[in-house]
DNA sequence: CCTGGCGTTGACCCCCGCGTCAACGTTTAC
DNA sequence: GTAAACGTTGACGCGGGGGTCAACGCCAGG
């Protein structure tokens, strides 16, 4: 099978192969006259590899999941370095969705205390005016 | 005050400073000698620079900030542009760690399985042998 | 006068995962 | 024979937030 034939199979471009070979991920045969030549497991590892991009794991991270395919296991994350990678990113997902609700709670507070002092009220000045309207209290729902 | 002395009161580097103004915030005034000259209110644009850049936003996101507090408001998210940028902030955030969360949960998943396929239970040959030592289920405690 | 420490602009480098273009060779179909 | 459709390598661009030179101007102290 050469590249076009691959992307088209992977969902990929020919550009992104030729990049993952750079890489060192996806090293390829050639044919006589240069060209690429891949065949069926190559296609198991792009999908391995486009699973863990899916996940936000980097390029580098794939590398123990396509060694451990190449080397003959049925699935990538069956080595014990695949393993740690799961671990690590656990971790670094943990982490940063620990630190993204902090942020998130102080951007909130943030908020809310600037729209409290930026908006004293709605002018409670009449109770009638207000009849019929359901709920005006939010300044930014009349642009 | 030069640039070099905002620089170190703000705690940044002289090339940030010159960067922020390229970029259209932080314009600076110039002396006859062609020197930036920087005044307290422009330390406290970069303290809401600060601010905003720790809590993920975007160099962009701090423009209304920094508008607000040149047009004489006492804090920079005392204009709607500054909270539209909250709220748009609250939601990418709230988008963001649900993905991570729901990543996470596939990661997670994916490690457990692996996990159980790969060592099918610590052989239970004799419980005898492992009286003495406490707890070794898991596999990666023995480096 | 010279040195040292400030200031100025401009330009390239970093990371990452490719997109895009150039200039060229190979194979296939008509 | 020739054009299209493939393949090859190499190089630059991007976006974000600056780091790190280079080459030069300005000014004060000894």
């Amino acid at each position: 099978m050469r590249i076009g034939e691959l992307a088209e199979r992977a969902g990929m471009t020919t550009r992104t192969l030729r990049y993952y070979e750079s890489r060192g991920l996806l090293p390829a045969r050639r044919t006589g006259n240069g060209y690429r030549d891949y065949d069926e497991t190559d296609l198991r590892l792009l999908e391995q590899i486009r699973t863990l991009q899916d996940f936000g794991f980097a390029l580098e991270d794939a590398r123990p999941f396509v060694d451990c395919l190449r080397s003959g296991h049925p699935t990538g994350d069956a080595c014990p370095a695949s393993l740690d990678v799961y671990r690590a990113k656990l971790a670094e997902l943990d982490a940063c969705i620990a630190e993204m609700q902090r942020v998130r709670n102080q951007v909130a507070a943030h908020l809310a205390y600037a729209e409290l002092t930026a908006a004293p009220a709605p002018e409670p000045r009449c109770d009638l005016a207000a009849a019929g309207r359901p709920a005006p209290s939010n300044p930014e729902d009349q642009p």
